[in-house]
DNA sequence: GGCGCAATATAACTTATCGCTATGCAATTG
DNA sequence: CAATTGCATAGCGATAAGTTATATTGCGCC
């Protein structure tokens, strides 16, 4: 015997509610309407599922079985529209975001973890990668999100790129270092410094190969390679060396106070940090949250940069 | 977001199956069906619940949530399903049934046992009672069924009696009782032995009195009262005394070779054993099974005494 | 890259069922 | 016994779910 759902779904609510007229305001439906239904199914199983002639409505044995099963459905049905509405409204849901090493580390890593107080039940799948896959990964759909520096105007077909920081990298160094104390810099004064190197296939590596061709240094010293931003901080603690670094980085970072910037401003490829989503594609609403959070929090750390430079103006 | 339950079962057998047509075939409906209510579905919600353009159909994470609802509800309702069968069926529910304390325990309960065998899952409820509250309870639906002698013709209104086995009372002892030697015995002879008398609102009761009646004795000497016929059967086998008991019951424990009953045809108000049963009121399936299985076991069982006396005549 | 197959989406239509309001009737309560 | 409360029934309109027929699309194979 084929049973409709509903209608068993029907029948916990009037046996659960004590009625039919509770049963069906808890419903939203009209008396009639489960009267009717039950009495249909009633027809069917060719046996009655409540006492006859009682008036607080009893369930027989076979009421109160079927009626077990339709609190079942009952259950998992508001149970889906809980999952639907949170999943709606972004409360819930996988978010796969990618960025450079050592933007996710330094910057973005806070920024999720605000949003993890938030939204505990997001889950976010991060990775790391340079613009040219992320872009790929993007437009095939295996990332919702990016977040990398780009040149400007450098945008395939299906990818959009919302611009949210200006980029400008910085020679970085421990906060005692002795270059940090001098004024009126010259780019020669950095050559005899050790160098840290970035990942050779980041755009910090290409920056820095052009610093050292502008100063004509073809062989710089190169004393660490290959560390994660957390490495590359220990070792800069640690002794003189030298590094380049987004300048966003060192300002995430003020608050140890350990690493500063040379106050040298080095040419470099313009590129604007950014996040890449895909243009086409309908996004989860968990990916749109996150994303309007990472801009938001962004645009709050572009205000805070912009502040500190005013007073640092102000200052000399 | 409400949500039918119907759609997230009909989600859950895309999913399971992995494509609308199993789906449909799975589900008994057709391909289009299935199609344009997870279309609407999608709509509603907002949201794809299945990755667009791949054709092995995969499911979002919002499709995955929601299916693992769906498959709770096609569960619940197969289960449901289920159970409606074997209730219909006569498989599965409750069946309260009443009657004498000597006939439940001596002849009901044997089978009783064998109806267990065949259908555990039914619940039988027994309790014990006399002719007018077993009618009385019978008629307001207490009792499903009833299993008393009865005088014939005295059948209130709602009440339907189906008449199973020649009443008949034997005077019972144990087997090498003195008196279960003789021939031609005489009432008067059973005055002499002590008498186990039945609970005095019983037939038997009454049936003894008559005979006591008959033969003018108007004291008897009473050794034992007011036991079940358990306690009743282990003072006979223990002693001299005689009792009171239906035919059928001596005859149900032949095989023990413990008791047997007088060659002395007594005389006593006709009544035959029947199965009392509400005869407006429609009968739930486990009541009718129950109620078949008794009839019948007491056909085989009238059968057999018929035969037994059969032989008894023709050795004699 | 193009062709063919298989599976899904769409269209057009029919029907059943579900929803409503209005009203009759039965059971319980004072 | 009357009044009230709650269930059943009737009639009707609309929605949605089912059907078949057909267009489209994704995927594998040559």
């Amino acid at each position: 015997m084929q049973l409709d759902p509903n209608h068993l779904l029907m029948l916990a609510a009037v046996v659960d509610e004590g009625g039919l007229t509770s049963g069906a305001h808890a419903l939203g439906k009209s008396q009639p309407s489960l009267s009717r239904t039950l009495a249909a199914l009633e027809a069917r199983l060719g046996q009655p599922l409540f006492e006859k002639g009682r008036r607080p409505l009893v369930p027989t044995e076979l009421g109160a079985a079927l009626a077990a099963q339709g609190r079942i459905i009952w259950q998992a049905s508001g149970e889906a529209s809980v999952q639907a509405d949170l999943y709606i409204g972004g409360k819930t849901g996988a978010v796969r975001v990618a960025g450079t090493p050592v933007f996710m580390d330094a910057v973005i890593a806070t920024m999720i973890a605000g949003f993890q107080q938030a939204h505990p039940n997001v889950r976010i799948d991060q990775s790391y990668g340079y613009a040219d896959t992320l872009m790929r990964d993007v437009e095939s759909g295996a990332l919702d999100l990016a977040i990398c520096p780009l040149p400007p105007g450098d945008l395939p077909e299906p990818i959009a790129f919302e611009e949210i920081l200006q980029g400008r990298n910085v020679i970085a160094c421990r906060m005692g270092h002795p270059l940090a104390r001098k004024r009126a810099l010259r780019l020669e004064d950095i050559a005899n410094y050790p160098w840290i190197a970035p990942p050779t296939n980041s755009p910090l590596y290409q920056d820095l190969r052009a610093i050292l061709h502008e100063i004509e240094v073809e062989d710089v010293k190169v004393s660490f390679s290959g560390g994660s931003i957390s490495a590359v901080r220990t070792v800069l603690e640690g002794s003189d060396s030298l590094t380049i670094l987004p300048y966003s980085v060192i300002f995430m970072m003020r608050q140890q106070k350990a690493l500063t910037a040379l106050d040298i401003r080095i040419k470099h490829a313009p590129r604007n940090l950014g996040i890449i989503s895909p243009a086409d594609r309908p996004v989860r609403p968990a990916v749109r949250r996150f994303h309007r959070h990472i801009a938001s929090e962004f645009k709050a750390l572009a205000r805070s940069i912009s502040h500190a430079q005013q007073n640092s103006v102000w200052r000399a």
